[in-house]
DNA sequence: TTGTATGCGTTATCAT
DNA sequence: ATGATAACGCATACAA
C-alpha cells in the first residue's frame, strides 16, 4: 500500500495525501477527513526507506559500542534512548565485540546516509578511526574518550580515581596497592593510574611496583591481580580500576583467610548495578554513564541541527563511600 | 558522491559502477579496473538507503526490548549481533523503557520496510500487540513468551523453577518461602509460580499464603518481599524468582540478625553476572540469554529466507549450585 | 487549494 | 559487454 494507491482510494492526489500526512502546505478540511478516513481503514504507513530517501534524513542515530551486555555501555545507551524518543528518533546499535576492524567498518557503513548522526564509545581511538571518522560527513560524537576535532564527552576519570584515593588516604592508608588494565584503554587503563600515582608522590608516598597489578576488564583477573599483588607484600589497602576487579580481590584475600575492610581495604570504580549489595558494600566512585549518554545525544542532536556544539563535556562522578574502606590505625 | 559521478570519472555508464560494486553481470576486466581505481581514489560508499528502496531489503533487523540496561536483555542481544554480523545486518534497537504504547509504536515504525524482519522480546503480549503484529508483512520472532501463530523461543521456565524446588526439597527443607513477581509477566510471574506449587504439591506439602510474597524486579523489592514473610513465618528456605529478589532478600534476612545458607538457604534464578561472587555464591539456575538471542536471529533468518521455522523452541537452562542453600537436619 | 511532474541514488531490464 | 532508462515510494516546485 503506497500513497498512491490511497490518493486513488479517497479520491484525490498524491500530493495531497503527502501533505495531510505532514500536516504541510493547504489541504480543505473535506478532503482532509477523506484522506484520513481512508488511511485509518487500510492502516497505511509510509515507507520509511523511501522517506528517507527523499528527506535526506532518516531520524535514526547510529551508536556505535564495544560491548552492550556491559553495564556501562548499556546504560550510556539507556541515556541515549531517552533524549533520542524526545526526538523521535530510532537508534541503531552496532555492537562491535571490541573488535577495532568491526568498529571501523561500522563506522563506514552507519554515515552512508543511513543515520543522522553518530555516537561512538571507543574504548581506544587509534589513527585508522581518525582517518576513517574525518572522512565521514554525519556528524559523530565521542563518548569515553576525548578526540581532538569531535565533541567528546569524557568522565572525569582522573579525578573520580584521584577522589577515591584521597579518601583512602584519609583514612591512614600508606601501603596502597592498585590493580588497573591495559593502557590501551586510555581512561580506563591510564588516566585512572596516573590519579593513583600522582595522589601517592603528592601524599609523599613511594610508589611500590610490587604494589601495582595491570589485568583485564573481568573479575577473575581482579582476583589474580591480587594474588600477584599478596605473593610478595599486603598492603593496608587496595584501589581497583573497576567495580568488578574489586569484587575479584575481594575474593583472593577472602581465600587467603584475610579479611575486607578489616585487614586489607578495598575501593571499586563504576558502581554497578550490585556493588551497594556486595558484602561488605563495595567503597567506590559512580561514574554517570547514563547522563553521559544524555549528553552524548542531545550534543548530537544540536550538533545535527545547529552544526555547532561545546567541543568537550566532562560528565561528573560522585564518591560512594560505603563500608569496604577501614580506618587504619596507626 | 554518488555512482553517476564515480561513471563519469571512470569513462563508464552508471550501470557498469553497478555491476562492479555488486560482482553482477559482464564487466570486461580493464573497465572494472578503472572503476575500481576511481572508488578507491575517492573512497566513494554507495548510499544505503537507496540501495534498500530498490533492493526492498535493508539488511537490518530490528529488535524490541523492554530495558537494554538489564542483563537478561542485553545478553540476548548479544547473542543476536554473533548471527547478525554473520549475515551483514545492523540491528535497530527499540528501547521500550517497559512501556507498552511504545513497544506498539516501534512494531508500526519498524515494519515500514526500515527493517527485514522483528526480534520482539516482550514481557507481556496483550490483545493490541497481537492486533498490531497481525498487521504487519515482515517476519517477527518473539523472545520470551510463546505467542500464538508467531516463532517463539522461550525458556524453559516452569522446569528451571521446578529444578530449583526439587534442589531445596532434596536439601530436606520443609517450609519453603517464595518471592515471585506480579502476573503480568507470564514467563517469569506465573510459570514461575506455578511450579513452586506443583513442587509443593508433588512433595505432598501444604501451600502457606504467608511464605509467598509479591513484588518487583528489584533488589529493594526483595529485601521488602522479605521483610514481608519474616513479619509472619521464618522458613528454612526461600526460592526467589531472580537473582536480585535473592540477593535482596538475603540482605534482609542479614538485617535480621539471622545467617545465610545456616538460618534460611535462598536460591535465585537467573545466574547474573555476580551472583557466582556474592557472599554466599549464589545457588541459582543459569537461563542461556545469549543462546536464546543466537537462536531467535537465525530463526529469523532463515524465516526471512525460507519463510518458515519451527514454531516454538524452548532453550536449556542449568542449574548451578553454589552455597546458598544448606542441608536442614531434621 | 490542488494536481502534475520531477528527483532522491540505486538496480535491473532491455536494447545495442 | 555496455549503456540508456524505468522504477522503488515519497515530497515538493511549480503550474493551474
Amino acid at each position: 500500500m503506497k500513497i498512491k494507491d490511497i490518493a486513488k482510494l479517497a479520491g484525490v492526489s498524491p500530493a495531497t495525501v503527502s501533505r495531510v500526512m505532514n500536516n504541510s502546505g493547504y489541504v480543505i478540511d473535506e478532503k482532509r477527513k477523506a484522506v484520513e478516513k481512508v488511511i485509518a481503514e487500510v492502516g497505511y504507513t509510509p515507507n520509511e526507506i523511501a522517506k528517507s530517501l527523499k528527506n535526506r534524513k532518516t531520524n535514526i542515530i547510529g551508536v556505535i559500542v564495544p560491548k552492550i551486555s556491559t553495564e556501562t555501555a548499556s546504560r550510556v545507551v539507556d541515556g541515549i534512548t531517552e533524549v533520542a524518543k524526545a526526538h523521535d528518533c530510532q537508534i541503531l546499535i552496532a555492537n562491535t565485540d571490541l573488535q577495532i576492524e568491526e568498529e571501523i567498518k561500522s563506522l563506514k557503513f552507519l554515515s552512508n546516509r543511513l543515520v543522522d548522526g553518530i555516537i561512538m564509545m571507543a574504548t581506544e581511538v587509534t589513527e585508522q578511526h581518525y582517518k576513517v571518522a574525518k572522512g565521514i560527513s554525519v556528524p559523530i560524537v565521542m563518548v569515553g574518550q576525548q578526540v581532538d576535532g569531535y565533541p567528546s564527552i569524557i568522565h572525569d576519570d582522573y579525578h573520580a580515581a584521584k577522589a577515591m584515593m584521597k579518601h583512602i588516604l584519609a583514612k591512614g592508608h600508606q601501603e596502597i596497592g592498585f590493580i588497573g588494565v591495559s593502557p590501551h584503554d586510555i581512561a580506563v587503563g591510564i588516566k585512572r593510574k596516573q590519579a593513583y600515582l600522582d595522589a601517592l608522590s603528592e601524599a609523599k608516598l613511594e610508589v611500590d611496583d610490587q604494589l601495582i597489578a595491570i589485568g583485564n576488564f573481568s573479575i577473575e583477573s581482579g582476583y589474580e591481580q591480587m594474588e600477584k599483588i599478596l605473593a610478595h607484600k599486603q598492603p593496608t589497602a587496595v584501589m581497583a580500576v573497576t567495580d568488578q576487579l574489586a569484587i575479584g580481590a575481594i575474593h583472593c584475600i577472602r581465600d587467603h583467610r584475610l579479611t575486607v575492610p578489616e585487614d586489607i581495604s578495598i575501593t571499586g570504580m563504576g558502581d554497578g548495578k550490585l556493588s551497594k549489595y556486595f558484602i561488605p558494600p563495595l567503597t567506590t566512585v559512580r561514574l554517570h554513564h547514563k547522563t553521559t549518554g544524555i549528553m552524548a545525544a542531545k550534543n548530537l542532536f544540536t550538533l545535527i541541527e545547529n552544526g555547532y556544539v561545546k567541543n568537550e563535556m566532562v560528565v561528573d562522578f560522585s564518591l560512594r563511600i560505603r563500608e569496604s574502606v577501614d580506618e587504619k590505625e596507626k
